[in-house]
DNA sequence: CGGTTTTTTGAAGATTGTCAACGGGAGTGG
DNA sequence: CCACTCCCGTTGACAATCTTCAAAAAACCG
């Protein structure tokens, strides 16, 4: 079953967008002012691969060759892009925001992770791995593209560079997922919740944070409900590990728990 | 933090132990038997590196420069190989079985992963990630190498072939810790158990699975306490979900859940 | 066999999920 | 601008689940 989750590589050189966010449930995108740019870009070069940071470093005459395996779609909010057992393939974001999704037997839907624009998932599909649960869903107004599995491995088999790439943000992704576990490994949801906090405000000087998506997704990212969330960042801030500023927006006071 | 935990490429073509045990603590290693003849293997080559999967399709020119660069080292039982700090690079394992686990604030040692012959760990440490709070420590007097990340990220530049074999594992990995967080994301202890089971037994014909180590750890890897698997284990046999068969092997009655 | 570790079991208390109700904010349509 | 709806977050109460601590039983290892 399943496939990754992609997100920018962490330490490419010469991204345009910063990528140095920790591991969010969001796979780490760029500022509306980046997707601007990047936006203007397409419409001079027609290149929607050259958004996609493990694209970015080959060359044109490469990117142009990947462009023509390329299937664009442009999808609204809540539509389904991708189903189990549809036809294998990556999908990568090249604007917008889509979720990826897995739905419980007992019909919950619980939130593997946010994708921005340039991120990519379906690495696994690529080496044959099936997909029984996944669904990926326009969050909002997006354009995506899809590349069918056959196509991208002859790619891979044929671009090392490619190949390095794409392991560079594969083992980025990784340590999401690592990331991830050692938070849901904590016994206690206020020590997941803590954790995942923290986490969010590494780097942030003052320690301000925005949370991402909604409680009842962090819910489900975190393996509990919205209610118990909600309980448990009141009684952080009784506890004054962090702090409210608006309904969006918490300050770390202790990163180490 | 965190490393990567690898195994054995899911589909290579030719490795000589099978390798589609899905997903369990293990990296899926081979059994006694392999292990027995890899070592003779060893021991005429001398090649270490043809024990490993990611290596074992380059050839045999590149597989020497790369046993020029291992570091060999023969560990026993709770012997630490590697601490948090410790200089990059990545380990494997020639044969035995090693434990990479995370030292929660509290104390608490959480298994991540388990290693078997022919798995390798650190891929993210090849890329700058920092090692904060892992540690390999071996399960039983085991045979390892470590290739400085310094080192093996060159020899990545140069082997092209070598970058899409890491991916292929990385990829491989990436789906063992998605399919963990779809454990641990589950509220119920029951379910994350049961599910774990019932990975365990796909591709068993009959049903029967050995667990591969302590409840404790087990505890650890599904974010629960050793006493409550204990209780579950029980819930399910008495639900005639699960059938035991001797201390450390169960049969799975139902999979689906 | 003796010593050590792991598993099992019990009981108590804490944590968490569930169900239900309420309030506020965003968006819609008049 | 207001009424309305819908969704999300909050809060309360209760039941179920889980952790913890302790002790006994079983399995493991040399």
């Amino acid at each position: 079953m399943n496939h990754s989750q992609l997100h920018h590589t962490p330490d490419a050189t010469h991204t345009p967008c910063a990528a140095h966010e920790v591991h969010e449930i969001h796979g780490t995108h760029c500022s509306a002012k980046d997707k601007e740019q990047k936006k203007q870009a397409t419409r001079q070069q027609a290149l929607c691969v050259s958004h996609v940071p493990i694209f970015r470093s080959l060359s044109y005459e490469s990117q142009v060759q990947i462009e023509h395996l390329v299937h664009h779609k442009h999808v609204q909010r809540e539509d389904v892009i991708l189903s189990p057992h549809d036809a294998k393939g990556m999908l990568i974001v090249e604007n917008g925001q889509v979720r990826v999704t897995r739905y419980t037997t007992d019909g919950k839907e619980h939130l593997q992770t946010v994708l921005g624009s340039g991120d990519h998932v379906g690495e696994s599909w690529l080496f044959g791995h099936s997909n029984d649960d996944t669904f990926i869903i326009a969050d909002k107004s997006s354009d995506v593209c899809f590349i069918t599995a056959e196509n991208f491995h002859n790619l891979l088999v044929r671009m090392p560079d490619l190949s390095f790439q794409l392991l560079k943000a594969t083992v980025y992704a990784n340590n999401q997922l690592q990331r991830q576990n050692s938070y849901l490994t904590r016994t206690r949801v206020k020590d997941r919740v803590m954790a995942y906090l923290s986490d969010l405000s590494v780097g942030k000087e003052n320690g301000i944070i925005a949370v991402p998506v909604s409680w009842k997704d962090i819910a489900t990212f975190l393996g509990t409900t919205a209610e118990t969330i909600s309980r448990t960042i009141s009684a952080l801030a009784s506890e004054r590990r962090i702090e409210k500023i608006d309904n969006s927006h918490y300050r770390i006071l202790k990163s180490r728990a």
